[in-house]
DNA sequence: ATATTACAGGATATTTTTATCCTTTATTTA
DNA sequence: TAAATAAAGGATAAAAATATCCTGTAATAT
């Protein structure tokens, strides 16, 4: 998604094999996560020659909190830290309110995080996509 | 090990069954991880009849932090979270900075949580070790 | 001393996650 | 309209994490 978002006006579509070289991920894997993407309207595939995935329009609004919850599902935005089946306010495990302080924090960056956020350091060189 | 915490003065010991049961993990898998802490000098075992685990001095003294890295190593608290290899601030990845605030919000918190911390709370019967 | 209890640890099995393969389907361009 | 390109998706495989089994060894109590 991050790669998908730094490419230039005009150029903005990608294949699986260029995808998966930028961000050093198997191809037919790397295939399998955009699949996820397009059927969840986060990016959007065009099949055949000069074919590949670009970002639509919802994937460009979403924030980073929205993609991680497509690909990873919300167990980490939800997960008790001790893995109680059940663990809430009314029945709290023993870091409960200590963890949740953590969550509420990794919930809070990751809805005020957006793509292009992470793409513009990519942009300028000061961040990077592999390695 | 909260399990363990919680025992009163006078049976402060417990076999892998009764704490199998206490923290409704399986028995077997729950013994491999009392190894674990046994190896690392955070629990201490008795063998034969009437032995079992107990904590150890300097196992009550370690903040939840080093259970953690013992049981799971230190890959949370280190881990890149987009996976590179490499991520570091001489080469970060594009979430590096934001993620390490939750790391270090992650890390803090397990730094100064004690078990006597996680301990008091089941014994006030306000907080929970199983389902 | 011996029988019994209980942890230690290696080998093995199961499950889940990660990854690949291959056929099908859609699209483009010549 | 045919050939080529590229994603879709089902079936399968490999790897990692989770869990079990079983034999050995140490300790206790009778």
């Amino acid at each position: 998604m991050v790669f998908l978002a730094t490419l230039p006006e005009g150029k903005e579509r990608a294949g699986v094999k260029e995808i998966a070289f930028a961000v050093n991920s198997p191809e037919a894997f790397t295939g399998k996560i955009l699949q996820m993407l397009v059927r969840e309207n986060l990016l959007l595939s065009v099949k055949g020659p000069n074919g590949g995935f670009l970002i639509s329009e919802e994937g460009r609004k979403a924030p980073l909190y929205k993609i991680v919850q497509v690909v990873d599902g919300d167990s980490i935005f939800t997960g008790c830290a001790l893995g109680l089946q059940e663990c809430s306010e009314k029945h709290p495990c023993a870091v409960h309110y200590k963890f949740k302080a953590i969550r509420d924090h990794l919930t809070g960056m990751m809805m005020t995080t957006s793509l292009q956020d992470m793409a513009s350091g990519i942009q300028a060189g000061v961040s990077f996509l592999k390695t």
